[in-house]
DNA sequence: TGTACATCAGTGAACGCGCGTTCACTGATGTAC
DNA sequence: TGTACATCAGTGAACGCGCGTTCACTGATGTAC
């Protein structure tokens, strides 16, 4: 084993990865600089050569969620492809997915209090992200009779609830293990009836 | 100003209260007892003569939380009164109100990572919690065709978390004040196109 | 009604701890000539 | 190719702080007789 050298190489990298295995495991408050350096195998004082601290850290870790986010809705959505319906299906199947894999960027994101206007780079990812899912449902709810047709932002706020709402109560670490159903099931079925509830899915399909 | 007396008259409640404020202000992480007893008006060393440490505090605010959402939800839902779907939508808009109206139990309750499974007291509130939510579920739902009805335990999740998604992402502090719309008509509106996805509202109304 | 005494509900000082952050420093690297 | 030197990226010790919790204590209250 090679002792490490003086110089880490690539310890923002290194401190970022911390931060979010801290942040999954911990909560956002539970986070604590000196135990991310330490991960990272270097002294408390070394992340202060490359954040301003311990907040710092922690708006990076959302923004990079956020565009993490952003490229997997954008890639599962596809330009609308194969179909309306099943680019829109996908994003959402692709938002549980999120939430799963990187837990420490979700709760960045959405549990750490940390303001959107953090910084304005933070703010821009987040912009990015609302509006991806903003356009999957535009572009699903064209299909629809104009006056039937609910306003994107309205459409998308919807689902992005739903959503949220699933990971929430149903796919976080859950202690008390109370989800009825796998999320992933509860997501999927609980879309399917909104759509149909718009008539973007055929009230007997 | 009359000094207080050396013994507090009731200090389980100030120090609950005192919690309830706190959480709600700085988060469940961010509550910490020494504070509480100080705005309790006593020394941090008091708050053991009624509960056995910090987290104690913090279940005993969750399960309050438990129990006056279930009042609610109960009375909302008034047995079904005057009519299922009434009913149902009354207990929607009463979640929303109790998040609002109840900062701290609501952040206590489903924030802090605290496991449901704390205290036998706890569980059993929290399932209660649910009882009633599955009850106006199954009413609403039994008016459906058995072959098109969804089970109570599953509609009554998608609808959870839906109200949760909605408050946690639109209602909540929103520092950046993302909500697109008021959370009170979001939530309307969404359970309205579910409700009609399944069948239980006319696809004119 | 008075009094002795047990019990209850507080105080205040202290503890050990881990935190975020600062500071003077030093080892490693890169660059000008 | 060597060398002097500026710059970069770390160290390690220290700081002040607030935390949760414990402890011996004391003032207030309730009760038995």
């Amino acid at each position: 084993m090679p002792e490490r050298p003086y110089h880490h190489g690539n310890l923002p990298a290194a401190l970022l990865e911390a931060t979010l295995a801290l942040i999954a495991e911990k909560g956002p408050q539970g986070f604590t600089l000196a135990e991310a350096a330490k991960r990272a195998g270097v002294s408390p004082a070394a992340p202060y050569r490359h954040f301003t601290g311990r907040e710092a850290l922690i708006a990076e870790a959302a923004r990079q969620g956020f565009e993490i986010f952003t490229e997997r809705m954008e890639a599962a959505f596809d330009d609308g492809r194969p179909s309306a319906l099943a680019a829109f299906l996908a994003t959402g199947r692709a938002y549980l997915a999120f939430a799963r894999s990187n837990p420490g960027h979700y709760v960045a994101m959405f549990e750490s209090g940390i303001s959107v206007n953090a910084t304005p780079q933070l703010a821009h990812a987040a912009e990015r992200a609302t509006a991806i899912l903003t356009r999957a449902a535009g572009a699903l709810s064209a299909h629809l009779p104009p006056e039937r047709r609910p306003p994107a932002a309205m459409f998308a706020a919807h689902v992005w609830a739903m959503s949220h709402g699933v990971v929430e109560l149903f796919a976080r670490g859950a202690p008390g293990a109370r989800a009825p159903y796998p999320p992933e099931a509860l997501l999927e079925t609980g879309i399917g009836i909104y759509l149909r509830g718009l008539g973007l899915i055929p009230p007997d399909a």
